[in-house]
DNA sequence: TTTTGATATGAATTCTATTCATTAATATTT
DNA sequence: AAATATTAATGAATAGAATTCATATCAAAA
């Protein structure tokens, strides 16, 4: 096994490496660059035989990098990186670095990882008008068509026309109790358990809960409610035994470790959410907008646990 | 005209606009990059119409890269380096970084560039036994196969089983007259002209001599010959009028802008010459030596003026 | 053991980069 | 000035390579 006369190594290759990196599975990260499992297969294999080194190895079930996939790793981040910063020079040169991104939040807790990922943003983008559409709003659509607001972070909303739905990530949400609640003993909950909780939620109507509306409407199931705006008053009210909540797993980490709360899965299979970020198609091509979802992205694979690439 | 949602830029591209940085020209760095001239407008049409931005720009008859185009040529310089850094750590983690690279020079001339590609190369590959294979050789070929040498770099050497031929790059032979010669009033030499001069030379044999070979010869045409074993020892000579020479155009930039001599084209198309790199099949598929190949390549066209690529 | 989830592999296919053939434009030569 | 030689741009055709599809293999969990 020996080099072949020319370097065959591309971007691609490196977008790959990256991905499998973070992912920890080939088919995780053939989600995250959009192809399939097969192809991230065959394309490790030929940097494999071109290097005549193995990359990845099977340790059990998940891959590890090996040494050299590591270096390879590195250099894509180093590579990727300046890729990024030069094509956003390029963006400010075609004057194209203007304009606005307000950003409307229909996921209350994407609070946690957008405030640094705005930070960072402000850094990169310092002419674009960044800022946070507050409060809560029945039609997120029609306040991206009416200028009120550039992105809509929540749920997929219906096709339509001069709208553009961008992916961002599948998340799991948990059930939270209080570390002595009676049903810390189930491994899983279900509809049933809820009948008698007091559900404690953000302030929106019952069908911007996923909760509600996949798993106890269905099970016509109606507990009280109470609500509280922030992340960290809910889980107060979770762990003081005020009532259950259901949240995003990754937010939980922290106070799980620390056992200020337990998390649960619901239902079998669990309950899953996918989270999009909504667009004029106009917006949609800005080089500013582009960064923001692509960079969105990667800080969420990098930083929270658990969820998985869409599409 | 505004970007596309993904980019598609890939190290393919970054190649080519190096070498068109290089160059200054599409259809030499075509030859760079071993493509058509073609396929690179294509390429940077692509580009161009991906950022939304012009790349190069045409002056006249030359191309010019825009500011959008030096941007991208920085960020090629910066990653190709670091690619060709990883990939000479990956080769010493397969290994294959240990071995012996003799260099035997069939072209005197050639020292000129190789000694600081040598000191290059050494802190590259500290492993790498690196030598210079002195002295005059009657069959380079040979020499490789007896394994007295690692590479020749000289004339290409007659297809043969085992033996591979790198090109390097095609120069062109001017020649070297004192400044007030008489021939100084014509602008090209034919081999009539050299009938009463003494022409001065490496002290290698008559068909080594490439002006010899193909000019006079021909013209049945055989000037005195008088010999000088260092290139600056030769252009002593003629600036002194002992004699004219005939030298790669590349070294004699320096003299000829001190009007310490004059160089003028041999022959109506001009006599011009390959290079190439010789090795056994064996030695060719190691990571130091394709690396110091394309290493040397690169050196040579950043540095030398005049050479245009092979193949 | 059976089943499930994940990866590897060969063949087929689809896609896209490159070449080919030509036109247009610029410079050089006669 | 006309003619010739260079050089680049462009659209259509081609060739090549990356990806998908369909399976096989493998390890872990049930």
């Amino acid at each position: 096994m020996t080099m072949s006369l020319v370097s065959i190594l591309e971007l691609r290759h490196l977008r790959t490496l990256a991905a499998l990196h973070e992912t920890g599975s080939v088919s995780r990260a053939a989600k995250r660059v959009h192809l399939t499992q097969s192809a991230l297969s065959h394309q490790i294999k030929a940097l494999q035989s071109h290097y005549g080194l193995s990359i990845i190895q099977r340790r059990g079930q998940a891959v590890e990098l090996t040494d050299a996939g590591k270096h390879l790793v590195a250099l894509a981040g180093k590579v990727l990186e300046e890729i990024q910063a030069t094509e956003r020079g390029l963006a400010k040169m075609s004057q194209q670095a203007t304009g606005s991104l307000r950003i409307a939040l229909e996921c209350h807790t994407c609070f946690d990882w957008l405030m640094p990922l705005m930070d960072a943003f402000r850094q990169h983008w310092p002419d674009v008008e960044l800022d946070l559409v507050s409060g809560f709003h029945s039609d997120p659509v029609k306040l991206l068509e009416e200028g009120g607001a550039d992105v809509v972070i929540g749920s997929e909303h219906k096709r339509r026309r001069g709208i553009v739905n961008h992916p961002l990530f599948r998340f799991e949400i948990l059930a939270v109790l209080a570390p002595e609640h009676p049903l810390r003993r189930k491994r899983i909950l279900h509809a049933a358990d809820f009948a008698n909780e007091t559900l404690i939620t953000y302030p929106v109507p019952e069908d911007r809960i996923d909760l509600i509306l996949n798993v106890l409407k269905p099970a016509d199931i109606h507990p009280e409610r109470r609500t509280a705006e922030l992340t960290v008053a809910i889980l107060q009210l979770v762990a003081s035994r005020r009532g259950v909540a259901a949240l995003p797993s990754w937010g939980l980490k922290n106070y799980v470790d620390h056992d200020y709360v337990i998390a649960r899965r619901i239902s079998t299979h669990g309950l899953w959410s996918d989270l999009y970020a909504s667009t004029l198609t106009e917006t949609a091509s800005r080089p500013y907008l582009r960064d923001f979802l692509t960079t969105a992205r990667n800080t969420c694979f990098a930083t929270l646990d658990g969820i998985i690439p869409l599409e």
